[in-house]
This record gives structure tokens, C-alpha cells and sequence, in this order.
DNA sequence: AAACCCACAATTGTTGACAATCTAGTTGAT
DNA sequence: ATCAACTAGATTGTCAACAATTGTGGGTTT
């Protein structure tokens, strides 16, 4: 079986733009030059714009017609936002996820939550480690909703931003052994097929995240 | 102050192609040929393409590479799924809605809500009014969250599929008096300034309307 | 008759050039 | 000296032609 890599710069670039933009490569604000980027990625403007609209879609570039693309900026209030959106959707995610998750997704999940917590007992802080195990827990749940719009609008659309603002964040904004309590218990109520209780303790565990950033980004 | 209409080409025919392809002009299922279109919209294809990754970004095509285009189709499935968005979405609006809307907006509110009382004991089943006025109502709320993020994704992704549906569907999936009483709930709720209780109603509300399509389409 | 292969037409992906618009630097006037 | 207008350069928007891939139809083989 031959691995089927696509061969359509459009699309490719589109990948490689949203990630340069997410780990910084192009930072917030930054204008972004088409006859620039077209040398950088070795193509043509066509295929470059026709990315530059997907990546617009997404919210991670701004366009001004005639005038051109810069980077978003992640304002607090942005944030917010985004945050609200999560708490919402997530917290459909997971009660889906009670009526449609199968017990194989549950054994994975339940893997990767003790894994964690090996982590945690032994080296302190491992705060790398944790971001993208908790991207992974989200990850999961989400998946397990079985709700392809949801999970479209979720995983390829506002995760991007959410990455973007983690990447670029100088805090670490992880506070591992609440938040794995707080996914424990999350399993825990999907496990055990509670709708209702699952739904209020993921917007719970979201709405901490947000405070948590809130508070951070208020002491400066 | 002359009226600045976009003199740009690739703009507005996103535009211009996403009205085409709600209200089935472009009926589902039908391939999208680029050379055809850039005849019928007076474009050249760059253009074209470009707005076609924005309408694919909408979920309202759905593209093969070195194949072609095709107008979505819309499974009861795929409904069912939007609609599950749409409750949390729009829970988490008319949430929000309780702390950021103006007295300004709850008149408008009203006035809408009267409006479509008096014509519902006038005509009947004015369904085709009745199903804008639900649009409208439903627009206010979001717009009332004041939460950017949540009105781009309701307004300028999602409902564009849920019009789509409408225009397209034999049925009239209108039942104004039911739709109308919950509707004074939810205004209700949202003046006395409880977001638990607006949330609440809004979701069962949508819940209602997805219960609703789901016979409906079923009895077939 | 059914299946395979091959060439041809049509469509998609990509490119480079041209036109329209914005930005910046310079010149000139008050 | 400050500000406005103009010009030059660069950037964005658009186009038409070229390259690559897919689907189709006919012809051959089993």
C-alpha cells in the first residue's frame, strides 16, 4: 500500500500555512506578503491564495481587500470568546459521548488518564507533557461525540486558535493535578452513562481553564 | 456617502455562490463545473476557485481532488447532527444573552414577537412569514451574546445549511403557535435576566424543531 | 458477451504575465 | 516647518494559457 501523499500544493500548503501561523512561525499581527510566501513555500500566488481563503476561514488571518493578509492577534477578550464557544460544544461533546462512545474509546481514554497521572507523581510540573495530553483527553471525547459537524467545527477549526494561543502563551497555563481530577471525573460520568453530569462537568472543567487564563493574563 | 459596493469579484461571488447553491439553484448533489460557472458568473476561474475554497470552508461543497466539486447532500443524519450543534450554540447565546443584551434589543425583541402574534391569529399557518420571523428571532438572540466567535459561526457557517434545508425541503416544518409560545419563554427568561432558565428553553426549543423534522421525514 | 487496455476529450491544478490599487517618499506650496 | 499633492514602487486582484489527471469510448482479447 503506497502512502497516498497529496500531491496538490493547494491543499498541502494550507496544512503548512495553519501550522507556521500556530507555532508562531508568523506572529500575531505580522502582514503576510503573498510574493513572500509564494518564494518561501516554492509556489505559484494561485495556490497560495486559494490556501490564504481556507486559512481566512479558519480565523487565523485577517484580509483587508486591496490592502492584504496579516496574522490574527489574540486579544483576551478573543480568548473569551473562544472559551465560551468550547464550553458549549464540548460540553455537547461529552454528553454525546455517554450515548455513543464504545468501550474500546474507553479504554484508551482510561490509558491515557493514567499514564498522566505516572507523570505527574513523578517528575512535578511536567507542564509540556500535560498540554498535549489534555489536547489529547479533549481530543478524545470529542471524537467519541460520533457528531461530524461537531467534531469538524471543533478539532479543524477552533482547536487551531486554541493551539495558537498555547504555543505562543509565555505562562504556562496548565494546573495538572486539578485538571486530571477534573478528567477523571469526567470519564467517570461518561462511564457510567450519565448525559446531564458529564455535559456539567466538562463546562465546568473548561470554564476553570478559562478563569485560570483570565487571572493569569489580569496580574500583568 | 456613496454606497462602497465590493468591486471585488472573488468576494462577492462567495456570496453570490452561496445564495445560488441555498436556495437549490445548484440542487445537492450536482457537480459544480468551474468552466461553466466562470462563464455564468463572468469570471475568469481564479476567482472562482478562490470563493469555492470559501464555500467549501461552509461545508456547502464538498471537493475530490483532480475530480471536482459537488453541492452537499443533506442526509437526515447530517440534520440531526446540526441540530445538535445548534442546541448548544445557541443555548450558550441566549446564556449570554441574559447579561449583554440592551433594553434596545429586547424592544426590538418584542415588537417582532407581536408582530408575529398578530399575524399568526390573522392568516392562519402564514408559514413562509413565519419561518423568516423564526429566523429573525433566532438572529437577535445570537447577536445579543455580543460573543463574536459564537455569531460567526451560527450566522455566517451553520444557518447557512439550516436555510438551505428550508428552502429545499417539500415540507413546511412551521408550527407557529408552539414555536411562537416558546419564544415568549425564552424572551421572557432572557428580561428577568436568568441564564440557567433562557438556556434552558432555548435548547429544548431547538430540540422541539429537530423532533419536529425528524417525524416529519420519517413518515416517509 | 464480458473484461481489459489504450487513446482522446474534458476537467482540474498551476503558472506567469497584466491591470488595478495601495503605500511611501519626494516635491512643492502655504 | 507643516501639510498636501504627486510620482514611483510594490502589492493585490484578475486573466488566459499550459501541465497533469481523470473519465469515457472504442477496440481487442479471452
Amino acid at each position: 500500500m503506497i502512502e497516498n501523499k497529496d500531491p496538490i500544493k493547494s491543499d498541502n500548503l494550507t496544512a503548512r500555512l495553519i501550522e507556521a501561523i500556530v507555532n508562531g512561525e508568523y506572529p500575531p499581527g505580522s502582514k503576510i506578503s503573498e510574493p513572500e510566501l509564494a518564494r518561501v513555500f516554492d509556489v505559484s500566488r494561485g495556490p497560495l491564495r486559494e490556501a490564504m481563503m481556507r486559512v481566512e476561514s479558519l480565523n487565523l488571518v485577517e484580509r483587508v481587500p486591496h490592502v492584504g493578509a496579516r496574522v490574527v492577534t489574540l486579544s483576551l477578550e478573543k480568548l473569551v470568546e473562544i472559551y465560551a464557544v468550547r464550553e458549549a460544544l464540548e460540553g455537547m461533546a461529552a454528553n454525546l459521548a455517554c450515548k455513543y462512545i464504545t468501550d474500546s474509546e474507553i479504554e484508551v481514554l482510561e490509558a491515557l488518564l493514567n499514564r498522566h497521572q505516572s507523570h505527574i507523581e513523578e517528575v512535578d510540573g511536567a507542564s509540556y507533557f500535560y498540554q498535549q495530553g489534555d489536547f489529547d483527553f479533549h481530543y478524545l471525547i470529542i471524537q467519541a461525540s460520533k457528531n461530524h459537524q461537531l467534531i469538524a467545527l471543533l478539532c479543524d477549526q477552533l482547536y487551531h486558535l486554541v493551539r495558537m494561543y498555547r504555543y505562543q502563551s509565555p505562562r504556562s497555563h496548565a494546573r495538572p493535578e486539578k485538571a486530571l481530577y477534573e478528567h477523571f471525573a469526567i470519564l467517570n460520568a461518561i462511564k457510567a452513562r450519565d448525559p446531564e453530569l458529564a455535559e456539567m462537568l466538562m463546562r465546568r472543567h473548561i470554564k476553570n481553564s478559562r478563569l485560570l487564563i483570565e487571572n493569569e493574563l489580569l496580574e500583568e
